[in-house]
DNA sequence: AATATTTGACCTCC
DNA sequence: GGAGGTCAAATATT
């Protein structure tokens, strides 16, 4: 049993890396394609044969049936050999930074929740944890324990107005909270060199930037954005990036909360997560920009195999058509026709604000 | 003109 | 009191 699970984990794991790798790497080297399928294939053909074996043994347990976390009699020896298995997972890298994050002691019940129906984004990077280029690393925020933390300042009343002035001037601003109680999950993204700057690569939803922070210690600061459309859905969306010090061409990005808005974006690579109904029409179809750039300068992370770097970085731009099978076919619900508002959506571009303006009038209500 | 970014001040928490 | 997170006016960009 544990040599099958042994191979399966490896099977995962190598699938995440490849997953990570088709999400961020463009353009993807056929060669590292097929080598990294067959490799899968390997791990998961040698934990099928070990699990044929085993289960056409006469030496099978009659009571074979695994409780992983389990308490009970029957479930210790397959616990045993499933933390075996995560374990090392875990030592192989994937979750090398997280163990201050991540106690084994919970493992049954943080590492093995899977969502039902995860959000795509979300699900991307939950899958890219695995290699140690994408590292994703789940953190329960801060627990509100204190009773005083967290807490929303209300504004006095008839104080809107500027909330920049001299000090001690203010108090107007209405809700102005630290430490959200939501999942925060951290991710290692190596810098994608554009012009003479690098920065993160783009994760397929639209952010705004709200704010730059120093941070004691730290050589670069800390940058803080908020989803674009924030105002017209309430979607509280956050992401912090902050290049580390040890490697300044790798970016620590901690998304913080759900995206809630139907216009954020999302890659065209995961558009098989896409309903079959999705028409990518050429009035939708991504933006494809590409640079020259030198395969040296797209990163220096040691995780990321040459071959799947190539001269030109095709990158996909924020994309809005993979949501349109799904919210175009949507009962919407305010009687405006579908037609018209994919109408204005085709023939406007993509600006935000047409789409912000569109759904501002759903939001509203 | 609309939108995004910059940046100093403000606020919360430790 | 200091660190970190957020706000919002000023400024830049599209």
């Amino acid at each position: 049993m544990d040599e099958a699970l042994n191979h399966i984990f490896e099977g995962c794991k190598l699938a995440r890396n490849l997953e990570t790798s088709i999400r961020q790497v463009f353009p993807i080297n056929p060669d590292y394609l097929l080598k990294s399928s067959e490799e899968i294939i390997t791990a998961f053909n040698s934990a099928s044969k070990s699990l044929n074996s085993l289960i056409n043994s006469p030496d099978l347990p009659v009571n074979s049936n695994m409780v992983i976390g389990g308490s009970g009699e029957g479930s210790s020896h397959g616990a045993s050999t499933f933390f075996q298995a995560l374990n090392l997972l875990q030592s192989s890298g994937g979750f090398e930074q997280s163990r201050t994050l991540f106690d084994t002691t919970q493992l049954p019940r943080v590492g093995l929740e899977m969502p039902a129906v995860p959000d795509v984004a979300t699900a991307g990077m939950e899958l890219g944890g695995g290699s140690g280029y994408g590292n994703v690393f789940h953190e329960a925020t801060n627990a509100d324990v204190s009773g005083t933390r967290g807490r929303v300042r209300v504004a006095p009343e008839g104080s809107s107005g500027s909330g920049r002035g001299p000090a001690g001037s203010s108090g107007q601003r209405s809700t102005r909270r630290r430490r959200d109680n939501g999942q925060r999950m951290i991710q290692r993204v190596p810098a994608v060199r554009t012009g003479n700057s690098e920065m993160p690569p783009d994760d397929g939803y639209t952010w705004r930037k709200y704010g730059q922070k120093d941070i004691l210690g730290c050589r670069f600061p800390r940058s803080y954005f908020r989803c674009t459309h924030k105002n017209y859905y309430g979607c509280e969306a956050k992401k912090q990036v902050q290049r580390l010090d040890e490697d300044p061409y790798t970016y620590e990005i901690v998304y913080c909360g759900q995206h809630s808005c139907l216009t954020s974006t999302t890659p065209l690579l995961i558009s098989s997560f896409a309903p079959t109904n999705t028409v990518v029409t050429s009035a939708v179809a991504p933006i494809i920009t590409t640079t020259t750039i030198n395969s040296s300068n797209v990163t220096t992370n040691p995780h990321i195999e040459s071959s799947m770097i190539g001269t030109a970085l095709v990158q996909m731009q924020p994309s809005t058509s993979i949501h349109l099978g799904n919210w175009l076919t949507r009962d919407l619900g305010e009687g405006r026709p579908v037609a018209d508002m994919a109408d204005v959506l085709f023939n406007s571009g993509s600006s935000s604000s047409s789409m912000d303006a569109i759904f501002s009038s759903q939001h509203e209500n």
